[in-house]
RNA sequence: GGGCGAUUAGCUCAGUUGGUUAGAGCAAUUGUUUUACACACAAUAGGCCGGGGGUUCGAAUCCUCCAUCGCCCACCA
């Protein structure tokens, strides 16, 4: 027989068994996805339970939700997480702690900004300087709002129980307020300083990134092999020959006999390459490696951070030979200034090949720094900056930190390593704690401040005049302005010119606030704490401070994990939160990670739309363990729309046979129950602990694929099978045994799924709930073991 | 250069602290009408668990070496 006769005549069972019993319409098809998960999460949301409000309990459980950007759509990174965030909350929830989990979306400052800047110029062929800044600003915060919209609707297409009442954004005001008070507070205490250093500089983006958002790629380049004059005693080698423009020494190993006997001598070198006189001191310094190249390493201390650090030693001058605009400076000689890097490099070549000075010409594979955001090469340059000192010391006024005692002296680098180390902060899987060590162990200073517009305004103010005249000014206007290096350099920062506070400086004629934004990643780092109002002493924040799980993926480990225990550290003195689980990346059948610049992005609402949330929540999760990565694939969330359908037919199957069975002999057994139903029970016992073990160690896959297991494989092709004969038993015990059987498994099994699956779930529950069941499965409590309930047994 | 991970059925991946005949989904083959479910059921086939060596009564699991792939960090100038 084919499937459409078949069909048919299923049409006409189906409609037999709804005469005979009279069940809900609802049950005789197939469970449609699109029909109610739209109307369950209505009805939770008006029911006010996703807030814990109302839970008179001690124990909490919070979670912060990773705020996405609001740069677009929700992607499948995203639906992870949200899947495994909502599972660790419905099932605390279902536990009857009082739980959060607060929702909110991130400014992204860059991101958003070039993504705007880019659809501007694509329509209007205008840039952000063509608008002007409050334009502009208008325009991202517009279209910020539109993706924010978007965003939330498609969190709570995936069943997300956050607490809407509680919804933050990075950039609102009293995130800004945080943000504010947090810079003053780093500030007062010295951690916050600004200073004339070397900088990750975009010239693309036209600002600075900090160390982590620098990306490298691995190129083919000539190395060249040269001196700089042919009198001078060494040969060096570079990649970069128009940065030995800005050359101030040649730095060799103090062991190295070839040249010991140069070691503290100056050499001047007039016109080189016919540009700029240089003075070359030749200085000795252990890294250098021998071996490598001539042995000898020119130092450029403007474009090169290991040689900015050899030149600190060695208080090398800093000649900056590069602009930020990649092009060469007046520093660089007439011959040069302004010339494009490339067209730099080319002349210094030529020279050296006229004048004979250049040795060898070799391809060699190097890496290339590049701006993680659009890919351009990322140009080392000094510029006067904002940064966090992680090395200074200060004193512990209220430590909650883990062996690290109040009086303490004690620098963001040493909290950020002790909060994991003293174990108060574990990391799942814990071999991310290893990386977590290297990456601290080799922090430097962050860089904190961005040219762009849209972000937080950085908090300070400089004094523009000064004097009885009122005329003499020591600061230019903007931060960016030609001549701004040269008057920030020259001392114009001293600790009086400058103004630090929450509020404008009252004489604020005087002052003008810097034009630069924070690094989004410094307001990210207060998320745990400025979501539960921060710096008011709020009741949230006393009760669900520091939050029980960070989850979020191992990608951001540094940019955010790491950022939020600084910050944490040193304005509360405490941990931010207690464990961070963190969860592997998306990515497509290549294997690639999902982004939007590659455009893979595969859209998890397609597939909620198609499967169902569930389906795709359930996919997500059974199988990917901790820090794994996982393949997304059309088959497997198809499988689990399967799996809800299943759930569905044993709930007619079960309904269908005990319309007759009194509900209030769900709370107690019947006196006789049979060996066959005892032993079933008995096995959802042992599924009971099993899965409260996973479930409590956070291993979600296997409690999901348990109970994947169990309700297919087991009660529904085995014991729904088995109970068939019984049900239709003329003893009436028998049957009493079995009916009560069926109901407990079923009840049990949706409560287990709940935080899984949690639409089709509760959907089934609205149906078959009885009088002394709560309004809704996703407060029921948590089955727990049987252990007192021995009476069980006859 | 340093670190981490992966390698299990045709494909995508599980396999918890070592413990019977190694599992799931999809795909394949054969069959099924059976009153929950064809989004199904029953059955079949498919695996020297990357390779070598070791520990053990017992290894996919622990140790060691090697190979291949992937990722992160550092930057040799």
């Amino acid at each position: 027989m084919d499937f459409e006769a078949y069909k048919e005549i299923k049409m006409v069972n189906i409609i037999k068994i709804k005469i005979s019993v009279g069940m809900n319409d609802k049950f005789l098809k197939p469970y449609e996805p699109k029909e109610t998960e739209e109307n369950i999460y209505k009805l939770w949301e008006k029911s006010g339970l996703f807030s814990p409000n109302k839970t008179k309990s001690d124990e909490t459980f919070s979670i912060i939700l990773p705020p996405p950007n609001v740069t677009g759509n929700l992607h499948t990174g995203h639906a992870i997480m949200l899947a495994i965030e909502d599972i660790m909350v419905r099932y605390n929830r279902m536990l009857s702690k009082k739980t959060l989990w607060v929702p909110g979306t991130d400014h992204a400052a860059i991101a958003t900004q070039s993504k705007v800047e880019k659809e501007i110029y694509k329509k209007e062929k205008k840039n952000r300087h063509d608008l002007g800044r409050e334009e502009f600003l208008k325009r991202v915060q517009k279209f910020a709002e539109e993706s924010h919209d978007t965003i939330i609707n498609q969190t709570k297409k995936m069943g997300a129980s956050l607490d809407w009442s509680r919804e933050a954004f990075t950039l609102d005001e009293k995130r800004n307020f945080a943000v504010k008070t947090a810079f003053k507070k780093m500030y007062d205490a010295g951690l916050i300083y600004r200073g004339y250093r070397i900088v990750n500089w975009c010239p693309k983006c036209q600002s600075t990134l900090s160390d982590d958002e620098v990306e490298h790629e691995e190129q083919k380049a000539k190395f060249y092999t040269f001196k700089y004059s042919s009198d001078f005693p060494i040969y060096i080698s570079t990649t970069r020959p128009e940065t030995k423009l800005g050359d101030t020494a040649v730095a060799v190993n103090p062991n190295d006999e070839r040249y010991k006997k140069y070691i503290g001598k100056e050499f001047e070198i007039k016109k080189f390459a016919d540009g700029p006189d240089l003075k070359i001191k030749i200085i000795a310094d252990e890294n250098i490696d021998p071996e490598f190249g001539t042995g000898a390493v020119g130092i450029t201390p403007a474009h090169s951070h290991i040689d900015y650090e050899i030149a600190q030693k060695n208080n090398l001058p800093i000649i900056k030979v590069i602009d930020e605009h990649a092009k060469t400076t007046n520093e660089a000689g007439t011959e040069y200034a302004g010339l494009k890097i490339k067209e730099a490099r080319e002349k210094v070549v030529e020279y050296l090949k006229k004048n004979g000075l250049l040795e060898k010409e070799e391809e060699i594979k190097n890496n290339l720094s590049i701006c993680y955001r659009c890919n351009s090469s990322i140009e080392p340059l000094p510029s006067q900056q904002w940064f966090v000192d992680v090395n200074k010391k200060f004193k512990l006024k209220n430590s909650k930190l883990k062996g690290l005692k109040t009086g303490q002296e004690v620098s963001l680098k040493e909290i950020m390593k002790n909060a994991v180390e003293s174990k108060q902060i574990e990391i799942i899987p814990d071999r991310f704690e290893k990386v977590y060590y290297h990456w601290v162990d080799n922090l430097r200073d962050w860089c904190i401040s961005r040219q762009i517009w849209y972000g937080h305004q950085i908090p300070a103010w400089r004094r523009t005049q000064i004097g009885a005249d009122n005329k003499t000014q020591i600061h230019p206007v903007k931060s960016s302005e030609a001549g701004a290096e040269q008057f920030n350099r020259a001392s114009a920062d001293k600790k009086e010119n400058i103004y630090v506070g929450t509020n404008p400086p009252k004489d604020i004629e005087n002052w003008l606030q810097d034009q630069d934004t924070l690094d989004t990643w410094f307001s990210s780092g207060l998320w745990t704490f400025s979501t539960l109002g921060w710096p008011e002493e709020t009741p949230d924040l006393k009760t669900f401070h520091p939050i029980s799980v960070l989850e979020t993926g191992y990608d951001i480990l540094f940019f955010w994990v790491a950022r939020m225990i600084l910050m944490s550290g040193f304005l509360l003195e405490d941990i931010p939160f207690k464990k961070v689980y963190l969860h592997g990346l998306v990515r497509d059948e290549k294997g690639r990670k999902m982004s939007k610049s590659l455009d893979n992005a595969v859209d998890p609402i397609d597939a909620i739309n198609k499967y169902g949330a569930d389906a795709l929540r359930m996919a997500m999760i059974v199988g990917v363990g901790p820090g794994n990565d996982l393949v997304i694939n059309d088959e497997k969330i198809k499988a689990y729309k399967h799996f809800a359908n299943k759930i569905w037919n044993a709930t007619r199957f079960v309904l269908s046979n005990t319309q007759d069975f009194d509900s209030h002999l769900e709370a107690e057994p019947p006196s006789e129950i049979s060996d066959f139903d005892k032993k079933c029970l008995d096995e959802l016992d042992e599924l009971k602990k099993d899965v409260k073990k996973d479930m409590d160690n956070f291993k979600f896959y296997l409690a999901g694929e348990k109970l994947y297991h169990y309700f297919w494989h087991k009660f529904a092709d085995i014991i729904i099978e088995e109970s068939k004969n019984n049900i239709k038993s003329s003893n009436p015990k028998e049957k009493l045994s079995t009916q009560y059987m069926l109901i407990t498994i079923l009840k049990t099994c949706l409560k287990l799924l709940h935080p899984f699956i949690p639409f089709i779930t509760e959907e089934i529950w609205q149906n078959i709930k009885n009088k002394n069941d709560k309004e809704f499965l996703m407060i029921e409590n948590w089955p727990a073991n049987q252990e007192n309930k021995k009476t069980r047994k006859q």
